[in-house]
DNA sequence: GCATATAGTTAAGCGGTCTTAACTAAAAAG
DNA sequence: CTTTTTAGTTAAGACCGCTTAACTATATGC
């Protein structure tokens, strides 16, 4: 019991470090990137999910169809995303990130990983060993809890 | 070396899937206070640095004094935050959470927390034990990591 | 004490997202 | 073949956050 409680706490610890640190460096990269958040959302879902149509976008962002139309449009005015009719249903259309656009995110994934990297300079093999196991059971778990939920 | 890259990789995975829940729960509970993000960052600020004036919101969010004015302005009036005059500088004012205000950052804290104690029953007492001692360095590591910075 | 700097507020205007409503076009259902 | 459903677009209007500029009031420097 003892050790749950020391677990929660540490857990806890770190994602307050953790998230306060990673979520300005996100903020800051969106801000500079000119684009606003919306915008910065859609690209994010379509690199880490691939390329779908404007509903399922409208849905899983929980705004309207036209909304999401709209940023969509915008976006690829700005020449980060490509559009492009679904051939199997000429209603449909794909959109997916162009060359520009996964770019500008994996720039962006990139400078979050600059962080982390700097953290394991300054660790002794041993103790990236140990952190090294822990992660990867955590990893496991959170990717198990999560395909449940 | 090897462990380093080991050790890379361990913690960039981990963060793409911390980093995603914990996003997506967040923004989530945003959107369901009724509140705007620039909003919810000053109470969450607030939350973690404590009271301080208007021009210091608009420094460290930065945007313009009047902006942060705005912005305190409607969540004095939607009452979850206090402004009050700065009794050692009458032209400045201290702005701060009010109980309502502490209330519904405190429970989006606790929300988050909950997805984290739901890893600690997955795992047995030999796993909690080495990722708190992992997660203590870390933690340790990261938080010398910021005061330098 | 007077000039200047600082803290904050207010107002006007711009650009952004969002919604609803009306629309086009294609697919599916009958 | 006709009706209905589905995918997406467009337009109008509400709301919001941000900026600049003008303003009030207090503190500070000379």
């Amino acid at each position: 019991m003892t050790d749950s409680v020391r677990f929660s706490r540490a857990l806890r610890q770190w994602m307050d470090v953790f998230m306060h640190r990673s979520m300005s460096g996100w903020m800051q990269y969106v801000k500079s990137s000119g684009l606003s958040m919306p915008q910065f959302s859609i690209l994010m879902r379509l690199h880490y999910r691939g390329e779908c149509g404007i509903s399922n976008l409208s849905e899983h962002m929980d705004i309207s169809a036209a909304a999401a139309s709209q940023l969509v449009d915008k976006l690829v005015q700005a020449g980060l995303l490509e559009r492009t009719e679904d051939p199997h249903d000429r209603r449909a259309k794909q959109v997916a990130l162009s060359p520009k656009g996964r770019d500008l995110i994996e720039q962006g994934i990139q400078e979050r990983y600059r962080w982390v990297d700097g953290l394991a300079e300054t660790l002794n093999a041993d103790e990236k060993n140990k952190i090294t196991e822990a992660l990867d059971i955590m990893t496991q778990v959170a990717q198990r809890m999560e395909s449940k939920a």
